[in-house]
DNA sequence: GACAATCCCCTTTTT
DNA sequence: GGGGATTGTC
């Protein structure tokens, strides 16, 4: 029973429960839930003739199904199981495949599109824009409205998406007796505009689906449904796990999940952990295991995860056990300001990888939200250390791929016209106002007219706006004959490869998109992995049967499916050099996944937990809650080192972490001592050559600034000066430019703020590294503080510790 | 009045 | 990375 090895007594037990039934798995962090679900899909396969598209098993993200995928690979290794058979993915990856080849019972367009964030924006912008009437400021801070009174976009998506979420559709909310009529209105807004362009958003493709199995079994075949994470189902996927499991009548209700409440942290996505007990109640014939054994991570990143937990309401303590011998004490640290928090992360980096104690991909950065990657991407820059940012979809939303794929798009989707006003807007000479209004016409022509038309009788003057623009007409018109050009290059008759390619360079070529690419070899870089991929391309077998759509509509569904790692990967496999680098991911997109060495950065009062407040949908209490859930899987993803930071002000989350002596520590005493790196190294794995002369660098890594050093490289702070510790250490932004004489710091940092970011993150502070030539210091009327630098000496951050 | 360019500030989390 | 305000230009 070969996958059966490498699983503890509990697991076993697990992995082997019978085909029919149902069984819940509920245990904290890497007590190896994944690996027991992985091991009973094999056991399914191997010992239950059971076939692999007899088998649903759901992950949370795609990249945790491709990683199940190739684990089971090797489990199943000289058996002839076919593994891409199985239906494995997201909820919604298995849901759209379903739709599209099941359109037919739904009244649905087969060539539907998945809207994509950006798209859901503009349609509801337009929809805004279109209702006037609903601005009532006496509903202010209503559940659509701002504190004006004004329709505000966020509320209305999330509302609409709430609804969806609970299975309401618009006939469903309009028989609810206690509907909002504005939402309604809004409501029914929306779906005129996603349905005229084909277009499904990302509840549309569950509730659909939901739809669909309830009347059809589209799934005949179906033995058992297996569900990862699932204490971040919401209500409509507990309910599509159910119909999973009612399509096969002589296996009904066969039903494997496994999850951790601790760990639900999707609570605004209509996520209910509670569907443990939902679920419970609807199987009572069903069995729960429970494991205690942790394989992921030191007792120390265990003991203080549970401690912050320990200020959870309603919660039993939940104490794990560690598999590993030796055990390192946490790092918190905190700093004067982000810049110096993401420096010294960069350093510590940096460091661990110098001594070749472990590489790149065993480390990650983790973070609340994703602004907060930039000021770290800039540190990991400036060290030359090499990272990519985990984020699914991200690459295709970047601004010129995005540019590029609205374009391609608008050559073979005649009713987007989301994506044929953004084209029309990247033009220079064409404003706000002007899209405004021709999106107008679009919505008010729809019916007769496609919008490519309405370019055109634009562009020829059979539609005459009022106060439109020669130059925008103009405009429209080269747009229109640009796209009519595209669609000869590539059309149903023209469909081939060598055609796509030759319209993606057409395309490539267009202004807008080059004024974006010269100067920028990062984008330019970006545009030719697109180009790569669209060579290599190939759409899905189950795709492939569902419709005949040309290469270039599979390559635009695929963009909704498959995200740019997986490009990655494929590119990795073929030059054959692995590629080493740090992981940057927010938190939640790293859920269920683990690195030896974990950074949590960002534990700063007012953003993590972040400041917002929604209290429509959640009370505060819960609110902090779940942001503590957050801290907690975010720490529960280290397996041996792990740092927790912030900057300015301490979150309150962290509290336990600092008014507890003896967890943590503010720099790794693994790190400080020869005896201890040993001991970390092989637990590791790895060889520490001359660990000795290692030690000696990490203490003098982050030296002691004494308040003079501070004083001599003080800030000036000036009224109104570009705030540069934005401009320099962040990434992008459309701030001021630098100006090119700027004068940096003796050190290389800015010397100059503007007054509102010292009130924001307080005076810099920058450590002085220990080659620095002595300076003279500046005349305080110069710099414009006190007279006498600050005479108490107190240490700042490390304590010099006995060797 | 429409548009582009510039500056300042703020930023939840994702399929 | 973008919303919003402001300014200068056409
Ligand atoms: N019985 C075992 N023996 C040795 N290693 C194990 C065992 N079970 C799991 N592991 C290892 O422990 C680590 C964590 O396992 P896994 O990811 O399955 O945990 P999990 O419960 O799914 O965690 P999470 O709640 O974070 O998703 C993995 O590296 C896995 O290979
Ligand atoms: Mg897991």
């Amino acid at each position: 029973m070969e996958h059966l090895r490498g699983l503890n007594e509990e697991q076993r037990l697990a992995v082997t429960a019978p085909l029919n039934g149902q069984l819940q798995v509920i245990a904290g962090p890497g007590t190896g839930k994944t690996k027991l679900l992985t091991s009973r899909v094999a056991h399914l396969l191997l010992t239950q003739n059971v076939q692999p598209h007899q088998l649903i098993v759901t992950t949370f993200t795609r990249k945790a199904a491709q990683e199940m995928k190739e684990r089971l690979a090797l489990l199943l290794e000289g058996s002839q199981i076919d593994v891409s058979k199985l239906r494995m993915g997201t909820f919604h990856s298995i849901c759209i495949r379903l739709l599209r080849k099941y359109s037919g019972d739904m009244d649905l367009d087969p060539r539907f599109t998945v809207a994509s964030n950006k798209d859901v924006d503009d349609i509801v912008d337009a929809l805004i824009g279109n209702l006037p009437g609903l601005e009532l400021p006496e509903k202010a801070d209503d559940v659509i409205r701002d504190d004006q009174g004004r329709l505000s976009k966020s509320k209305i998506k999330r509302a609409i998406s709430h609804l969806k979420s609970k299975a309401l559709d618009i006939k469903a909310y309009m028989e609810s007796d206690k509907h909002d009529k504005d939402l309604l209105t809004v409501y029914e807004e929306y779906d005129k505009r996603m349905k005229r362009q084909s277009m499904l958003d990302f509840d549309d493709i569950l509730l659909l689906s939901l739809k669909l199995l309830r009347k059809r079994k589209c799934l005949f075949g179906i033995k058992h449904v297996l569900v990862d994470e699932f204490q971040d189902t919401n209500h409509i996927q507990l309910e599509l796990i159910n119909e999973f499991s009612h399509q096969n009548e002589a296996f009904r209700d066969n039903i494997t999940v496994v999850g951790d409440p601790d760990q639900s942290i999707y609570a605004f996505r209509g996520a209910v952990s509670e569907n443990f007990e939902f679920m419970k109640k609807m199987y009572p014939s069903c069995t729960a295991v429970y494991l205690r054994e942790n394989y992921r991570s030191t007792q120390d990143v265990l003991d203080a995860s549970e401690l912050i937990m320990k200020d959870q309401q309603d919660r039993d303590s939940k104490l794990l056990r560690s598999q590993y011998k030796d055990s390192f004490k946490i790092v918190y640290r905190n700093f004067a300001n982000d810049f110096l928090e993401a420096k010294f992360i960069a350093k510590e980096v940096e460091h661990v990888i110098s001594m070749k104690l472990v590489d790149e991909n065993d480390i990650c950065i983790l973070v609340r939200s994703n602004y907060m990657t930039r000021i770290i991407e800039k540190e990991l820059n400036n060290c030359r250390i090499k990272y990519s940012i985990v984020k699914g979809r991200a690459f295709w939303e970047r601004k010129e791929i995005s540019l590029l794929v609205d374009r391609l798009r608008v050559v073979v989707r005649p009713h987007d016209s989301c994506a044929l006003l953004r084209v029309l807007g990247s033009h220079t000479g064409i404003g706000l106002m002007s899209v405004k209004k021709i999106g107008k016409l679009i919505d008010e022509l729809h019916g007769t007219n496609e919008p490519l038309r309405i370019l055109q009788d634009i562009s020829c003057g059979n539609l005459r706006l009022e106060k439109l623009q020669t130059k925008v007409i103009n405009t429209c018109k080269e747009l229109y004959e640009e796209i009519r050009d595209c669609q000869k290059i590539y059309n149903r008759e023209l469909s081939d490869r060598s055609s796509l390619l030759r319209l993606f360079d057409r395309v490539s070529q267009q202004q807008a998109i080059q004024k974006l690419v010269t100067d920028d070899e990062e984008k330019r870089n970006n545009l030719s992995e697109v180009r790569k991929y669209l060579e290599i391309f190939e759409p899905d077998d189950i795709d492939q049967e569902v419709e005949e759509l040309t290469l270039l509509e599979h390559f635009l569904n695929s963009i909704d499916i498959y995200s740019p790692e997986e490009m990655d990967d494929d590119d990795r496999k073929k030059t054959n050099e692995p590629s080493r680098k740090v992981s940057i991911s927010t938190i939640h997109s790293a859920k269920g996944l683990e690195w030896k060495v974990v950074f949590v950065a960002g534990l700063t009062q007012g953003k993590f937990p972040s400041s917002h407040i929604d209290p429509l949908v959640e009370s505060p209490v819960k609110k902090v809650c779940e942001e503590r859930r957050v801290l907690y899987v975010a720490m529960t993803r280290a397996q041996q080192l792990l740092y927790v930071t912030s900057a300015s002000e301490t979150s309150v989350l962290v509290k336990r972490l600092t008014d507890n002596t003896g967890i943590a520590t503010q720099r790794q005493i693994s790190l400080s001592t020869t005896e201890k790196l040993e001991k970390l190294a092989r637990q590791i794995g790895t060889v520490v050559e001359s660990c000795e002369s290692h030690v000696q660098k990490y203490l003098s890594l982050h030296p002691v600034v004494t308040p003079q050093d501070r004083y001599y490289n003080k800030i000036q702070t000036i009224d109104k000066a570009p705030s540069i510790e934005n401009r320099i250490s962040y990434a992008g932004g459309k701030g001021p430019k630098v100006p090119s004489d700027f004068k940096l710091g003796r050190y290389g940092y800015p010397r100059i703020v503007t007054k509102r970011a010292v009130s924001r993150i307080g005076m810099p502070e920058y450590p002085i590294p220990d080659n620095a030539p002595p300076v003279l210091a500046p005349t305080s009327k110069s710099l414009n503080l006190p007279a006498q630098a600050p005479k108490r000496r107190k240490t700042l951050g490390v304590r010099r510790r006995k060797p």
